[in-house]
DNA sequence: TTGACTGCAAATGCTTTGCACCATT
DNA sequence: AATGGTGCAAAGCATTTGCAGTCAA
């Protein structure tokens, strides 16, 4: 996703575009991993070095409320990390790197669509994370 | 699992078997639910008055590390809720009351395990839960 | 006896917020 | 001009920890 569409479907949503929100959006459109908010601050500060700490936190609280892009709470730390929303898939976390491997899986899809249904709900979201080490040839 | 088979446990792990232990090993093995920390805390002072958080925090934090009890996290509150270990499961939360069900799938464990192997990896834990609403029949 | 355990209160660390000032629309 | 956005510093909250006293083994 390119930082126009980004900004362009904040401008939509009727957010005001201001340098500080600029540089955020450009940070999670160029982020190819899945940043922490003190990483995306970090970025963000070489464009806008006078931008603060809450600005970071209250932008991606917008962004997640618009569901422009997702809050992840891994089980390796305990902070959040962040991603721009893209096509539905799932994580594989490197418990040694730390890295994030995405996935997609069709099967696995309408299982939890059935399970949810069996047990008498409709499934509105679900969380499926992976935790597991490099297999070494 | 019995409130005797747990306190052995502890017992076998090299653990002193103190009255706030007992208190709150009995909250544990006598739970239906997935209690929160001040759930245990409040529910282990009906049995030790003089019991207080901190003992709560570091006895669930050592029953974790021990494999004894789980901690979940999950995405409708910002603290955590524990388990007894029991067979291996997973769990949908109902969105409106909070209530967790808990599941099993062979189709779901053998896909993990399989989505784990192509990607290169060894799979070691894993977090899979559901979150929706009642259909009203 | 002694190392493990405890309660208390203070500290931590991520996140949120009150406030006064500022910028986009 | 008006509303929404911002930086700063203080507050919040779940959880952890230092310390001195206490207790199970």
């Amino acid at each position: 996703m390119s930082a126009q569409s980004l900004e362009q479907k904040c401008i939509e949503a009727g957010l005001k575009m201001t340098e500080p929100r600029r540089a955020i959006l450009g940070v999670l459109s160029h982020a190819h991993d899945h940043p922490s908010v003190e990483e995306v601050y970090a970025r963000a500060k070489k464009k806008d070095p006078s931008i603060s700490m809450a600005t970071v936190y209250r932008t991606l609280g917008l962004l997640d409320e618009l569901g422009l892009v997702f809050r992840h709470e891994f089980n390796d730390a305990d902070f959040a990390r962040y991603e721009v929303s893209d096509e539905h898939h799932h994580h594989l976390i490197d418990m040694d790197s730390g890295k994030v491997l995405e996935f997609q899986n069709e099967d696995i899809e309408k299982m939890k669509q059935k399970i949810a249904k069996d047990l008498g709900y409709e499934l509105v979201e679900c969380r499926l994370e992976l935790y597991g080490r490099k297999i070494k040839k």
